[in-house]
DNA sequence: CTTATAATACTTGTATACAAGTATCCTTGT
DNA sequence: ACAAGGATACTTGTATACAAGTATTATAAG
């Protein structure tokens, strides 16, 4: 069937992860990329086959993909769900709240060593971006949210994170990798946003926090993710789509 | 070692569960209900052979526990963490931020039909008071803001609630059951703090919304968990306990 | 008596085997 | 030709087996 050889997900990321880990970072990309359609039953049978593993990590990934809802498990096989503009609206929906929330914690914290963090994020983010490098650039997006979120320590915030990242990871990841080929300018505007970000976390100036988060967002999410990705999804997969519900 | 032998889970609920649902919910239940003490170290072969079962339920189970953050996989052994005190503040900030955004929802929704199925639930509960059932009531309560979340159709927001309903489910569960015994009038203010949030929904109304949630929050999971629960937990799995950090 | 090294008894992760259940398809009877 | 029922080829869930790695312990040497 689909001989999709080549691994979407960098292989660095997952130098000592497990098989299943592997499997459902993998699986995701391809899902959320489009490379496997929406709809597609799974078989871990057959995935078992196909990456060349038993069925133990195959089912410790699907379970992992359906706790992020791009799959649902059924009775006889796993559907695939893939992204809906929808849901990427609804993820939208989810950083803005956690986000919003954690600079409200932050504001009532020291919050030195974060920034010098961040900083230092945004340098390696640089350098991302001075060799073409946009997994490093993606990942390096990723963790610079992360860190602000486990600043405030608290774990539950932090779950809530950690049940999104790997769905935005994908997501940036692919973004990234379409935007650094042409639109190479959008990569300044978005380091520009973060030092924003940086900023605002100094001063605990929560308008100018929101207003680098909706930047942030829009620049980032919206304009790049659900548009271009949204397109680029389609593209990559096949040549044409038709869907309109 | 500890012949725990009776179940703390209702098993009514776990009917066509599968083994490893079983566990996870068995688990959880002896870990918030502190049976099981925070530190303690799990061995998936030691919990295999306890509840008579191999090692793929346990290992699934777990893997549960630990995404809702009251277990950690480590090298070796999980180790269980818990609930702090501090963790059941950050359920409720949780919880706050869910439905405070679920109602934004609600008030541009049509909900007739939801404040139907929130009627029925609670004549379910009233009924379950007067037959002192403290898990149905337990288990509607938790249904209750359950088809509160589920009525906005958001994905996601469901995503943060099917992540932290089993935790929930455990504090209330144990919550209700201590109470029915003595505290009998509060489950008569519970049911009208219920009432009032169907109030707020049907009316739309964003003051009384927050009041009731307030009230809700205030008496079932503070008045009632934190404190009461808290100390339960420590009567009911040992005698005394020494713990002041 | 202390320290270093090796053996042992754990641990997790993965593979494989088996049982029970369900959909599909083919056969058979009308 | 068509409907009904049974065989077959799937599916999941669970059990067991195996491999690789780690901590602990015991033993032996200094």
């Amino acid at each position: 069937m689909t001989e999709t050889k080549e691994f979407l997900y960098p292989e660095k990321s997952l130098s000592k992860a497990s098989a299943g880990d592997r499997v459902a970072c993998e699986l995701r990309m391809r899902i959320i990329s489009g490379v496997i359609e929406s709809g597609t039953i799974l078989s871990e049978n057959k995935l078992a086959a196909d990456f060349a593993v038993s069925r133990s990590p195959i089912r410790e990934a699907l379970k992992i993909l359906a706790s992020e809802n791009i799959i649902r498990l059924e009775r006889m096989g796993a559907v695939v769900s893939g992204l809906t503009e929808k849901e990427i609206h609804e993820i939208y929906d989810v950083r803005l709240l956690i986000e919003t929330f954690v600079f409200e914690r932050l504001i009532k914290m020291e919050t030195k060593q974060l920034s010098r963090e961040l900083s230092k994020i945004l340098e390696m983010m640089k350098v991302a971006i001075k060799y073409r490098d946009a997994d490093e650039f993606a990942l390096q997006d990723v963790l610079f949210h992360e860190t602000i979120i486990r600043s405030i320590n608290h774990s539950h915030m932090l779950m809530i994170w950690d049940n999104l990242k790997p769905v935005m990871e994908c997501l940036i990841l692919l973004s990234m990798r379409l935007r650094i080929k042409e639109e190479y300018e959008d990569f300044t505007r978005v380091i520009r946003n973060h030092e924003i970000y940086i900023e605002a976390i100094e001063s605990k100036d929560r308008e100018l926090m929101l207003e680098s988060l909706h930047l942030n967002f829009d620049d980032v999410q919206v304009q790049g993710t659900v548009d271009d990705l949204w397109m680029s999804q389609q593209m990559l997969a096949k040549g044409a789509v038709q869907e309109n519900d």
